[in-house]
DNA sequence: CGGGAGCTTGAGCTTGTTCAACCTTCGTGG
DNA sequence: CCACGAAGGTTGAACAAGCTCAAGCTCCCG
C-alpha cells in the first residue's frame, strides 16, 4: 500500500477519530487489489463478506428485479460500499462493478465487526457514516418521486457542474447509459432530456455538456439542500 | 407513563441490550404526549430538537418540492424517526404528522447524542438500527425505480394481507390520498390500479380490500425480499 | 477501411397526470 | 328528521411523460 492511499483513507469518515492500533489493525489482513474496467465485484442477494473501500476508479451500484435493472448510486474515491450489509451480517442489496480500472481495499466483515466492539472511537464514526448514508438515501428517494426525469437530469449537471470546478462544463464521466440508469431514465430519454434543455442554455457534443447560463438552468431545475446531496460524489479526484 | 409503555420501548432496536440506567436517564426527562389526528409534529427544513418514538397510532413521514409533495413512510407503533437528524444535528429531510390520534414519547436530541458516548452498548443498537434503515430506504428506492404503480401497490397489499393476519384481506388504515402518495402515484391512479387488480382476484369494498387467490396476486406482483420490506410496518398493534 | 458499440432520432404505444364532473358518506344545523 | 354542504373517492376525457422498437448516425479501434 503506498502512503498516499494512507492518506485517502484517513479522509473517510470511518477512520475520522479511530485508534491508530484500530486503523492498522484494520488495513494489516486487507487486500489491495486492482480491477480492470467492467469487473463485477458483487452480485445482490450474495452474503458481504468484506468492506470494499475506492481508493481510484469509479464503482457503480446497481440492483435488478424481474428483467429491468438501475443504478442506484456511482461511487468516486474515497467511499465505501456495503457497510450496512457487513454490520447486519446480511446479504446484499446491490450489485457493484468497476466502470473505470479501480483499485480497491477489502476488509474482512467479520474483523468489521470486531473492531466495532473494540474501539468505541469507530463505532461512533460508523454511527455518523451510516446517518449519513441514510440521509443520502432518503434525498435520493425524493429526488425520485417529486422530480421528472428532466429536471433530475439537471440537477445532476448542475452539481456535477459544481464538483467538476465550476467552469459551466461538465464532463460525463462513464456511459451515458448508466447516467440514463441512475438518473432513473432509459438511454433514449436522456438524449430527449438533453435535448430539452437546450431550451436553457445546455449544449452538448459527446461526453462534455456546456452550461450558457447557469442561474438559467438553476431557476429551470429548482435544486434545493433537502433534495440535492449536499457533497458532490466526486469529492477527491 | 403506564407499565405497558415501558414494555412496548423495550421492544425497540435501539434499546435492546443498554444498560438500565442508560434507559432510565433516556425517559426521565422526555414528553410523553398525546395528539389528535392530523397535528403537524414536524415540519422539513427545521432543526430535530428530539428524538420521536411512536407508542400509539399512525405517522405519516412526507416531504414536498416546488408544490409537489409526496409521502415517504407511514410509521406505526413501536418506531423511531428523525435519528439521523438528530445524531447528524442536522435539519430533518420529512415532515411528520399524525394520521390517527396518537401518543408520542419525545426525547431531547442532545440527551441522545450524550447517551451515544456513555453506553456502548446504546451506540451499538444505533448502529443497527441506522442500518436497517439504511437498506430500508434502499430497498423503497428499488420498489419506486423498478416497478410500475399497480406492481408497487400488488406488492404493498401482499405485505399487508401478512401483517394483518393473512386472513385474505386488507384494511387500508388511512386516507387512500395517502397511501397513494406513499406508492408514488395520485388518488385517482391508485383507484385505477385497484380496478386493474380485479383481474388478479382483488375485490374493493370501501376501505375493505379482499384477495381471492393471494398466491395468484403474489405471482403478478412479483415480491422480492431484496426490495419489499421484510418487517411489516405494522409489527406492535 | 470496416465493424461494432454507443448514442440519437422518430413513430407508436403504455403509463401516468390533470382537470372536471359526479357520486358517496358523514356530520351539522335548520 | 331531513336538507345541505363539505370532504373523500371514483370516473371519464384529454394530455403529458416515458417506454419500446427500429433505423440510422458517430466515433473509436482494430
Amino acid at each position: 500500500m503506498r502512503p498516499d492511499d494512507i492518506e485517502k483513507l484517513k479522509e473517510l469518515n470511518i477512520f475520522r477519530g479511530v485508534k491508530k492500533s484500530t486503523f492498522d489493525r484494520a488495513i494489516a489482513p486487507s487486500f489491495l487489489q486492482s480491477f480492470p474496467t467492467g469487473t463485477k465485484l458483487l452480485e445482490e442477494n450474495n452474503s458481504a463478506d468484506f468492506l470494499y473501500i475506492v481508493l481510484d476508479g469509479l464503482i457503480e451500484m446497481s440492483s435488478s428485479s424481474n428483467g429491468d435493472d438501475t443504478v442506484i448510486e456511482v461511487l468516486a474515491p474515497v467511499n465505501l460500499f456495503i457497510l450496512a450489509a457487513v454490520l447486519n451480517d446480511d446479504v446484499c442489496l446491490q450489485s457493484a462493478r468497476t466502470l473505470t480500472a479501480a483499485r480497491i481495499l477489502m476488509i474482512p466483515a467479520s474483523l468489521i465487526r470486531e473492531l466495532l466492539g473494540d474501539d468505541q472511537g469507530f463505532m461512533k464514526a460508523v454511527v455518523f457514516e451510516l446517518a449519513s448514508a441514510y440521509r443520502r438515501t432518503v434525498k435520493e428517494l425524493k429526488n425520485q418521486k417529486l422530480r421528472t426525469g428532466v429536471e433530475r437530469l439537471a440537477n445532476w449537471l448542475l452539481k456535477e457542474e459544481r464538483s467538476q470546478g465550476g467552469q459551466r462544463q461538465v464532463l460525463i464521466p462513464y456511459e451515458k447509459r448508466v447516467l440514463a440508469a441512475y438518473l432513473g431514465m432509459t438511454a433514449e430519454n436522456l438524449s430527449r432530456g438533453f435535448a430539452a434543455l437546450s431550451g436553457e442554455g445546455v449544449t452538448m457534443k459527446g461526453m462534455r455538456i456546456d452550461i450558457a447560463d447557469v442561474p438559467r438552468l438553476r431557476d429551470f431545475a429548482h435544486p434545493s439542500p433537502l433534495v440535492d446531496d449536499e457533497e458532490p460524489s466526486m469529492r477527491h479526484e
